[in-house]
DNA sequence: TATTGTTATACTCTATAACTATA
DNA sequence: TATAGTTATAGAGTATAACAATA
């Protein structure tokens, strides 16, 4: 039998033994922790397969976004998704360039441009977000379907 | 009664109402989104909290896994928290001129360096931790205990 | 030949200040 | 005076290639 440790007020040198695995029970403990680490994981999925649409994950929100809700402005973009207005602005640029959204006048307001997806840009979200759909299925297959939306709805609890 | 809206399919124009609200469901049904959204807040939280103590999430990590493993090296500090070797040089630099940490010559291996806190970085780790869990139960204040804990239990079913 | 730690560097992400045109 | 969108830019975070010392 190797190594019983039974108090955790007595770490084990890593100098010793040096194990690849180090004691990470305080971090696993942490809310923060463990969350920024399933979010890396899902992440690195996420890049992997959607990289062939040349989507990244704050484009494929946009996308999305713009899909159930045509003609929102980047205001509305930026503060849905909580990021900053300066940050959005060369990402819609490259979407209208890519022939994937219009920028049309907003009917009431001067200042502000509604942003439309196009028939190649709804084909796109469309396909993505099958493409999404699977990605997350895969990513988070060690969870029952009972337990990913227990899972979403305990993160809901803590941002919304 | 305002917009009573059935079916999803028929997204309302967000250039007629523009509510600040724009429709999430799609978004919002997945788990990386959401585990992104979850992170971002706790993230902000532990910002401002730990500004005091001049630590960062990945300084924290680092010391705190430093207190319970004493003399581990930086490779395994990197294969711990996921981070790459030459991202970790100037942190454990920066820890070692604030007199946190110490480095060490390892007992057996000759290129590695054993790392270990001074006095000050424990009472620095002890001080540091107790605000962590204090930020983690605020920042996941809607969450009961059990919630707590299945949250954490999830999450590790998508990263471990 | 492989691994530890390191340097240099580049690329992405995020943040701030300041401008313009409309309201 | 305030807001939508934009420009320029700075800083943080993350990535790769290549090297010296040791195994």
């Amino acid at each position: 039998m190797p190594t019983t440790r039974t108090s955790p007020s007595e770490p084990a040198p890593a100098t010793a033994a040096r194990p690849d695995r180090l004691d990470t029970r305080v971090l696993e403990s942490l809310v923060g922790y463990n969350t920024r680490r399933a979010w890396s994981v899902i992440s690195s999925v996420f890049a992997e397969r959607m990289a062939v649409y040349g989507l990244k994950q704050v484009d494929f929100s946009v996308l999305s976004l713009l899909a159930h809700n045509p003609g929102a402005t980047s205001r509305q973009l930026c503060a849905t998704l909580d990021i900053l207005p300066p940050n959005l602005v060369s990402l819609v640029a490259a979407m209208d360039s890519r022939g994937l959204i219009e920028r049309r006048p907003h009917p009431t307001d001067g200042r502000a441009v509604g942003l439309h997806l196009t028939a190649p840009g709804r084909k796109l979200v469309r396909e993505a977000e099958q493409t999404v759909t699977q990605l997350e299925l895969d990513a988070s297959a060690k969870l029952t379907a009972r337990e990913r939306e227990t899972l979403i709805k305990l993160l809901q609890k803590v941002y919304l």
